[in-house]
DNA sequence: ACAATAATAT
DNA sequence: AATATTATTG
């Protein structure tokens, strides 16, 4: 039982473990590639900024595959990388860099479900999903594109489900593919074919708003996060699982890694009816052959479920 | 001008 | 395969 105290002591001191900002800048640099280098612009001439006083807002993520060179203009000046012209010190970033890739865990997934589920196929609308969320960082387009994919899973479910005898085999991709989905259920009236259902006698009138400011914060804790600390693979704990069974990959608070695993505790008020989540660096869902490193952005739930 | 959806790209 | 991004439409 000791364990529980441990267990709960984790992340009690979290903080102190922190590295200062200025302590890890000239890691940064040494870690980094130069790519992230020139992306995140490296304030080596700024003025560190301390936690809780971030410089911008910007987020950023240079991507690696170099097929994304939008500049019409035929001069990549890719020589430079020191210099002042990308952005010196202090000043706005490039708002052009993009952000790192956002990976749908099951727990954002089950928001997600969530949230269609009180606002009904009708107003399921990226934006009003988006809102009702209250997850800072995601963006309407996150959300449009899930929508779109669960989208597609519905109907695949409502085809196999309603016609007679079979016709539609699933293929093994689609069985993959659904993992996510599988893990969250999905409420009945989504299946439901030919109409729409409304609104659940839920949150009705919910004043959402009031939630996207925490925006820029977070933004900025989690591009942070990503200069701090470089993880390869930890290694995973979920066992395959053959199917729909979601092996929490969430355990990784046990690892002892020499990990830097932050959570940003972002206090927000209840809106709605759940608690409001914050974007947080943690560990890839394991990869299998031929994915190299890929930055990510994973969602860890603040509140239980 | 904005938001949603469809289509396409990475 | 999973997301992002772009294009199209309402």
């Amino acid at each position: 039982m000791r364990e529980e105290e441990e267990s709960s002591s984790w992340f009690a001191h979290w903080e102190e473990q922190l590295p200062s900002p200025e302590e890890l800048m000239p890691l940064s640099q040494t870690l980094i590639t130069p790519d992230l280098a020139i992306a995140f612009d490296i304030p080596v001439a700024a003025a560190a900024a301390p936690p809780g006083a971030n410089q911008n807002p910007g987020l950023s993520l240079h991507h690696p595959p170099a097929s994304s060179r939008p500049p019409p203009h035929s001069d990549p000046e890719s020589s430079d990388l020191n210099s002042a012209s990308a952005a010196a010190g202090g000043d706005e970033p490039a708002r052009t860099l993009k952000r790192p890739r956002l990976v749908w865990t099951p727990q954002l997934h089950k928001r997600f479900v969530d949230a269609v589920a009180h606002l009904g196929i009708k107003n399921a609308v990226p934006k009003t999903i988006m809102q009702l969320m209250s997850v800072d960082g995601l963006t309407r387009e996150n959300v449009a594109s899930h929508l779109q994919k669960y989208r597609l899973y519905l109907k695949r479910m409502q085809g196999l489900s309603g016609s007679g005898g079979g016709g539609g085999p699933i293929s093994a991709a689609d069985a993959a593919t659904d993992q996510l989905f599988a893990s969250t259920p999905v409420p009945h009236h989504f299946l439901s074919r030919g109409s729409v259902a409304g609104p659940e006698p839920f949150l009705s009138c919910m004043p959402v708003a009031a939630l996207q400011h925490h925006q820029q914060i977070t933004a900025a804790m989690q591009q942070q996060q990503q200069q701090y600390y470089h993880r390869r693979h930890l290694g995973h704990y979920g066992s395959p699982t053959g199917r729909g069974g979601f092996d929490h990959a969430f355990q990784n608070r046990a690892v002892s890694h020499s990990g830097m695993h932050q959570m940003v505790g972002l206090a927000a008020p209840p809106a709605m009816g759940f608690p409001p989540t914050t974007l947080v660096d943690d560990l890839e869902p394991a990869k299998r052959g031929g994915n190299g490193e890929r930055k990510v952005l994973t969602l860890f739930p603040t509140g239980e479920e």
